[in-house]
DNA sequence: TTACTGACTTGTTGGTACTTTG
DNA sequence: CAAAGTACCAACAAGTCAGTAA
């Protein structure tokens, strides 16, 4: 099965391996958690009927996200090299085999009982099955398009909204058609697989009524209101049945099934002493047998395994194959050198206060280099000054600044001499930013740049690696047995406060922080890292293992903030927490119709309060905005949903809202839309008797919010529907758009989708400094194209009279072509055109959009995983290097995986 | 109930390594 | 091959949100 993988997508382990004796092996970290979770819940899940959606009409969503036997092998690969690579290859047949068995999933969890916690890991495999395919959805009260709207993002049902403001385009939006309305539903569920449902499963719901009393769910139903009111039979029998599979509750944990698959990974035990130990003992859930096997093998293994076994799995397998193939080459290596361990099953959960690891092994931190004096002197008043290293220091960051715009921003000036001032000290003979020229510094550091740029590349080489040797031994920690990257071992260095907006510090020295500034976290039994500089220590020592932080100290600028260590984001802990993220907002898919119910429904209650976060959470919903927590004077004046201010707010008769306001780092949303008309007029309410500066919502901050929206879905807080929303448009974009093609026209649907997604989300970027030098330039191609063509035309008509063709335009003789020569030239031309233009209209249109942001924070990467595998797109063409390896928790995921 | 504290996610930017183009 | 363009990534700022103290 496993599909060969194009040399080119071959990843070159061999550099990686270097580190010695680290054993990779993978734990099923997962497995604790999971197991606690649940797998009742999944089954749960899996049962409840969503009729609703046109998606689960499908029916076949994958059993889950994962296989079984895809996470077992996880392709991640050993903690350095840059995991998987998997081109997809093919895909399709794969496909086939899975579809046909509806609801096989190994790795289906299947229902366990808490109680039998080993018993748990196991599950996976179990098939759980039944309840799906039996269940049909129907929930007639629905239609099929209602369903479909459910799922969709309820900005994509509304028109409205135009577009989003970004750095002024404002937009205007038409609204189209506003099928907002809600309409209450029994809530289906979906069919989702598994590896959702717990969640619900173990909460209760409550009733959406806004603010509502909330009654817990529990046993019977899962889902709140809307299955109440609508049920039909049918559709209560479905979930009747749900409920009483779920009643259980489990512990919240986050778990799903899913952590099964972090624990596939391998792990690398490196300092093979401390590790081992711990790790070896436990026991192994059983969850795989395959535990102990290293990861090649377990990869190996579950390829063969799921031809035999499940039909279903194989396609997924199979797509990725190659890039495990790599991977079980490496592994092999591993073996060998290496020991295995195991690793302990405590999963880190992620539940709060939990035990997020065993063992902690690393390095501490790396400290910046002492500021190394150049003697380049600044004038003041037109003379040369001396300042002392420290002053110089401190000078030269701000000469370094010359050219950016902080320099025309007083605030920025001024925080800065108040800080240089009080270096300088009083009797200094500077007295005054004004009379400083700092230019002899600032060319001093132009020079130094070109110095730099003009090296040799061995030069250059020379010093990377240099600068590698002595990174090396900070870049990895060892976590549970497992060698893991960090992300950010480097101490900040000192410099100027470069805040975004007007941010009140800006310019304010960041000084130095030194070893007493930090603390460590680490394992009790690992040894304490040496601090780096001689005669100095650390500030303190702690063993938290409830923590996931190797490090932290305090902000300089505001020091009741920390600045922490953590691993990087390829490493399993950030990659469960991210997986969890993703499955609470896969959890919100079965809720949201009846939250939208709900909140439509209090869009008008008598409560203001009450009415408040109605509308505060449609515009969440709708908008995607966020939360907006209160903020201190001493920070950026931005606002989220809960902060906004009457003056933020704009109402267009008969129905238009248009917002305006500074969010997140000071990015400007600037977006019409059209609601509904309940919300317009509670807006109106909320804005009457307040000048622009008041609150809007008066009544609501973000804990009074999410504590409302908790009792809606268990987990829920304001940014879930950000992902929420990101993620289902995706889906939806990338399903109802995806056409037979070549990879690359693949490849820009995929673009066109995740650019929807930018934009709901308001993810900009500044343009850049030569953009418009860029499209001018290619303006003037197309001229050129376009001349070209006239020419053509001209003798074509030409050579159909048997005439030569014109001279060009250096006078000299053309060949003569044949009438069909021409108009093939001329088409090409034309293609040529076309394709000019296309690429300078998305260039327009993207110029203002980041697509990566979604991209790493909002788009559950087994939705893009699973689409590379149906469609035949090796998965490089999406996902870089570092995302490969933050997602390597996603790449075994079946591709049948729905959101 | 509010205000902090603490931990962790999300977001933009700027430099640089890598590619493409002329 | 150099300049232009693009892709990546690290840096670090700025959010979210839970928990605890006041």
């Amino acid at each position: 099965m496993a599909v060969e993988a194009p040399s080119k997508h071959v990843f070159d382990y061999d550099d990686e391996d270097d580190d010695g004796p680290v054993v990779f092996k993978r734990s099923n970290t997962s497995s604790s958690k999971q197991n606690q979770l649940n797998s009742e819940v999944k089954k749960a899940s899996s049962q409840r009927s969503d009729g609703q959606s046109g998606r689960q009409a499908s029916s076949v969503r994958a059993p889950n996200g994962q296989n079984s036997v895809a996470q077992t092998n996880k392709s991640i690969p050993p903690s350095k090299s840059p995991p998987i690579r998997s081109p997809i290859l093919s895909p399709k047949s794969s496909n086939s085999s899975s579809k046909a068995s509806p609801v096989v999933s190994s790795k289906a969890s299947t229902s366990f009982n808490d109680q039998s916690k080993q018993a748990s890991k196991q599950n996976k495999f179990t098939a759980v099955k039944e309840e799906k395919s039996p269940i049909k959805c129907t929930d007639e009260t629905n239609s099929d398009d209602d369903d479909d709207d459910d799922s969709k993002p309820l900005s994509a049902r509304l028109k409205g909204i135009s577009s989003q403001g970004n750095k002024g385009v404002s937009t205007s939006t038409p609204a189209q058609s506003q099928r907002f309305v809600p309409k209450i539903e029994v809530k289906g569920s979906a069919e989702d697989p598994d590896d959702d449902a717990p969640l619900s499963a173990r909460f209760s719901t409550k009733s959406n009524t806004g603010t509502s009393s909330s009654k817990p769910y529990g046993s019977h139903e899962k889902k709140p209101l809307a299955s109440k009111i609508q049920q039909n039979g049918s559709i209560m029998k479905v979930k009747q049945q749900k409920s009483s599979m779920l009643s259980d509750k489990r512990p919240l944990d986050k778990g799903n099934s899913s952590d099964q698959s972090y624990a596939k990974k391998p792990k690398i035990s490196d300092t093979p002493t401390m590790m081992k130990t711990k790790q070896v003992t436990v026991k192994a859930e059983k969850d795989d047998e395959d535990d102990h096997i290293p990861i090649s093998q377990r990869i190996k293994k579950s390829v063969s395994s799921v031809s035999k076994a499940s039909s279903v799995k194989q396609k997924a397998t199979k797509v990725v194959s190659s890039s495990f193939k790599k991977i079980n080459k490496k592994s092999k290596k591993d073996m060998k050198k290496s020991k295995y361990s195991k690793s302990s099953k405590l999963s880190p959960s992620s539940g709060d206060g939990q035990k997020k690891w065993s063992t902690l092994v690393h390095n501490g931190v790396i400290f910046p280099p002492p500021y190394k004096p150049h003697g380049v002197k600044m004038l003041y008043d037109g003379r040369p000054v001396d300042l002392t290293p420290e002053q110089e220091e401190v000078a030269t960051m701000f000469a370094v600044m010359q050219e950016t715009d902080y320099m025309s921003k007083p605030q920025f000036k001024k925080n800065f001499w108040e800080d240089w001032s009080k270096l300088l000290g009083r009797n200094h003979v500077i007295k005054s930013l004004d009379k400083c020229d700092f230019t002899p510094i600032y060319e001093w550091h132009l020079q130094e740049k070109e110095k730099k740029k003009q090296m040799s590349s061995e030069e250059k080489k020379a010093l990377k690696e240099e600068k590698l040797m002595q990174e090396e031994k900070y870049m990895w920690a060892i976590v549970d047995g497992v060698k893991e990257k960090v992300g950010n071992f480097r101490v900040e260095p000192p410099g100027l406060f470069r805040g975004r907006g007007e941010h009140p510090k800006m310019g304010k020295l960041k000084r130095r922080i030194r070893p007493c500034d930090i603390t460590i976290n680490i394992g009790k039994d690992a040894p304490i890292p040496e601090c780096p500089i001689p005669g100095e220590r650390w500030k303190d020592i702690k063993h938290d293992n409830t923590v996931t932080w190797l490090a932290f100290w305090n902000d300089p600028i505001n020091p009741k903030e920390f600045k922490y260590v953590f691993l990087a984001a390829s490493s399993s802990l950030k990659g469960q927490s991210d997986k969890e993220k993703y499955e609470k907002a896969r959890l919100l898919k079965d809720y949201i119709k009846n939250i939208r119910a709900a909140y439509t429904k209090d869009f008008t209650a008598k409560d203001v309060t009450k009415r408040q976060i109605a509308v505060a959470t449609y515009l969440i919903d709708k908008l995607a905005l966020r939360a907006g927590n209160e903020k201190d004077d001493d920070e950026a004046d931005t606002v989220g949903c809960c902060t906004l201010k009457v003056g933020n707010v704009e109402c267009i008769p008969p129905n238009k809202l248009k917002f305006d306001f500074l969010g997140k780092d000071s990015i400007q949303y600037v977006n019409t839309v059209e609601v509904e008309l309940p919300v317009y007029k509670a807006i109106g309410q909320f804005q009457t008797g307040k000048s622009k500066s008041d609150d809007l919502f008066d009544e609501l901050d973000t804990s009074k919010l999410n504590a409302h929206l908790k009792e809606l879905m268990p987990g829920l807080t304001a940014k879930v529907f950000r992902t929420y929303n990101a993620s289902i448009t995706l889906d939806d974009m990338l399903n109802k758009e995806t056409k037979d093609g070549d990879v690359a026209e693949k490849v820009v649907i995929y673009q066109r989708a995740n650019k929807e997604v930018a934009i709901i989300c308001n993810h900009q970027r500044s343009i850049s400094k030569s953009h418009s030098a860029q499209m001018s330039r290619l303006t003037e191609k197309i001229t050129e194209l376009k001349g070209l063509l006239k020419e053509l035309k001209t003798d074509l008509d030409r050579a159909k009279k048997g005439k030569p063709p014109l001279k060009d335009a250096d006078g000299k003789q053309k060949r003569n072509l044949t009438p069909e020569a021409i108009e093939k030239k001329i088409a090409q031309t034309n293609v040529k055109i076309e394709k000019m233009e296309r690429d300078m209209q998305t260039k327009e249109d993207l110029k203002t959009v980041a697509l990566g942001t979604s991209k790493i924070n909002y788009l559950d990467p087994r939705i893009t995983v699973a689409w590379c595998k149906r469609h035949e797109v090796p998965i490089e063409k999406i996902f870089n290097k570092s995302l490969l390896a933050k997602f390597a928790w996603a790449m075994d995921v079946d591709p049948d995986f729905r959101f």
